[in-house]
DNA sequence: GGAAGCGTTACGTTTAGCGTAACATGCCGG
DNA sequence: CCGGCATGTTACGCTAAACGTAACGCTTCC
C-alpha cells in the first residue's frame, strides 16, 4: 500500500468497508451465493460468511432456502428513510413526477458519483412503450445528455473526470477528448444538452443542470424518450419544462 | 456475557453489528450528532466516528457542514434494489396501490419482525385528510387490526410473542392477556380483524392475512381510515376488497 | 471566564476476527 | 459407482486491526 492509500484509509474500519462491498454486491447480483460474493470482492469465504450471518440476523440480507442471498427488509427500511432524508431526492421526486406526467415520458435526476453519473430519483409514465430507468444505475459521464454534469465543472476537475479512453456505445457516441470538450463548451453556453442516440440508438434524452445557491451544478434533470416519437419541435418545449423543474428543485432546496 | 449470548453471537462480526446499529439510529434520528449516536447505542465516540467516516466515504451516510449526519445516496440505492429483491414487497406494491385507489384510503403491508409489527410497504391516497403511514414504522402486535398477525401462530409461539404488559394507547386498547387471546380466537375464525380506535381514537383499520402456500400467515394487508368517514356498511366492502388483494399477493408469490 | 459540551487526534494494548486448513455435502462426468 | 470439484461450514492459533483512554482545541452557554 502506498502512502496515498494509507492516508485515504486512515482511521476507518476495514470490516465495515468490506461489509458495504458485500451489500453492494448483493444489491447488484440478487440470488448470489457466498462463493460468488467472496470471489467478486476478493475476500475469503469465512470472512464473508461471518458478515452475511451478522447482516442476516439484522434483516439487512435474507438467505433463501437454496443458500442464495438477497437484500432484506431492513434494507428497504433504510432506503425509505434515506429518500426522506436526502433533501435533493425528497424535493425532486414530486417535481420529477409532475414533469413526467406533463410530457408522458420518463424523467430522471442524476448526480456525479465516483466519476460516473448516478441515477438517484426517477419517474416512469404508465404507457406501454417507455424508457426504462432504475435508481442506482450508473452511466459514464461522456455519453448521453447527462454529460451536462461535466460542463460546469472547474476546468481541471473536469479534465480529471474525463477518462483517457471514451467507450463507444453507438456510432454517435463522442469518443475523442477534443470533441467532447468542444461539445461541453457548447452545452455550457446553451444551458442544456440534447443527446440523440449517443448511448442507445433509439433514445433521445434532454438534460438541464440543477443549480446550487452559488451557481455550481449539483445534479441534472432529464427527460428520456424513444426517438421515433420525439419530433424536433418537442425539444424546445422539453427544455422549457426542464428548466422550470430545475428551478423548482433549486428553490425547494432553499436557494 | 452468558452462554446463551455467546452462542447467539458465535461467528459474527461485532464491527458490522455496531455499524448496523449506527445506520438504524441515523435512519431514526436524522441530523443527529456523533455524540448522540454514541450515547444512544452505548459505544465510545472514537469508535462511532471511525465507522461514520467509513460509511461516509461510501455514501451510506452524509455529514452536513454543521457536523450532523443523515443517510446518503448509497442507502437510497440499496433500498431501491431491496424493494425489487424482496418478493413480498415487489408483488404487493401495485396491489396495495390498486386497493388504495379503489377505497381512496391508506393501505399497508405489515409483517412480524422481532416481536413487533413492521410496515414494509404502503400506499397513501392523494386527499387532504388521510392516515399517515411510514415504511419502517413499528407497532406493538396487541393493538390495532394487525393483531391478526398473531391469530394464526402456533399456540406456544403466539404465547411467547405476547408480552406480559400490554401497553394502553386508548380506552379501547386490549390490555389483558385473556381478552386478547379471546379476541384472537374470534379473529382467526372470522378471517379478518377490524380495529376501531385501539391505537388512536380517530382511526379505523381493517386487516386480513396474506397466506403462504402452506396456509401459514406471512403478512397482513390493511386499510386504515379516519373513523368519521367509515360507516359500518363500508366494512364488509373493505373486507371483500382486502381478501381479494391478499389472494392476488399470494398468487403473485407463486402459490 | 470557566464549565461543559462538542469533535478530533494520538497511542499503546488487547482481543476481535482473520486466514489456513480440514471437513461435510452435493453434483456432475467418466 | 466412484473420484473430482464445487459448494458451505467449522475449528483454532496468530496477528494486526481497531479499540478505549486520555488529552487536545473549539464553541457555546451560564
Amino acid at each position: 500500500m502506498n502512502d496515498e492509500e494509507k492516508e485515504e484509509k486512515r482511521s476507518t474500519v476495514q470490516a465495515v468497508d468490506v461489509c458495504i462491498d458485500v451489500l453492494l454486491d448483493v444489491a447488484k447480483n440478487p440470488d448470489c451465493r457466498l462463493a460468488d460474493i467472496a470471489r467478486n470482492i476478493g475476500e475469503t469465504k469465512p470472512r464473508i460468511l461471518r458478515m452475511l450471518r451478522t447482516m442476516e440476523r439484522r434483516g439487512l440480507v435474507r438467505k433463501s432456502s437454496s443458500g442464495t442471498y438477497r437484500l432484506g427488509n431492513t434494507a428497504i427500511v433504510l432506503g425509505t428513510a434515506a429518500s426522506t432524508q436526502v433533501d435533493l431526492v425528497r424535493i425532486a421526486n414530486p417535481i420529477l413526477e409532475e414533469l413526467g406526467q406533463k410530457v408522458n415520458e420518463t424523467t430522471q435526476l442524476r448526480i456525479i458519483d465516483n466519476g460516473e453519473s448516478l441515477c438517484i430519483a426517477k419517474f416512469e409514465p404508465t404507457r406501454d412503450l417507455r424508457v426504462h430507468s432504475m435508481i442506482g444505475r450508473r452511466r459514464p459521464l461522456h455519453a448521453g445528455s447527462y454529460k451536462i454534469l461535466l460542463a460546469y465543472l472547474p476546468p481541471q476537475v473536469q479534465a480529471q473526470m474525463i477518462p483517457d479512453k471514451l467507450e463507444r456505445f453507438t456510432p454517435r457516441t463522442i469518443t475523442t477528448r477534443a470533441r467532447l470538450e468542444a461539445e461541453l463548451k457548447r452545452v455550457r453556453e446553451a444551458g442544456h444538452c440534447v443527446s440523440r442516440g449517443e448511448v442507445s440508438d433509439q433514445l433521445v434524452s434532454v438534460s438541464v443542470p440543477v443549480l446550487a445557491f452559488d451557481g455550481s451544478v449539483i445534479a441534472a434533470v432529464n427527460i428520456a424518450a424513444p426517438a421515433f416519437r420525439t419530433q424536433d419541435n418537442d425539444i424546445p418545449r422539453y427544455i422549457a419544462l426542464l428548466k422550470d423543474a430545475s428551478r423548482k428543485i433549486s428553490e425547494g432546496l432553499g436557494w
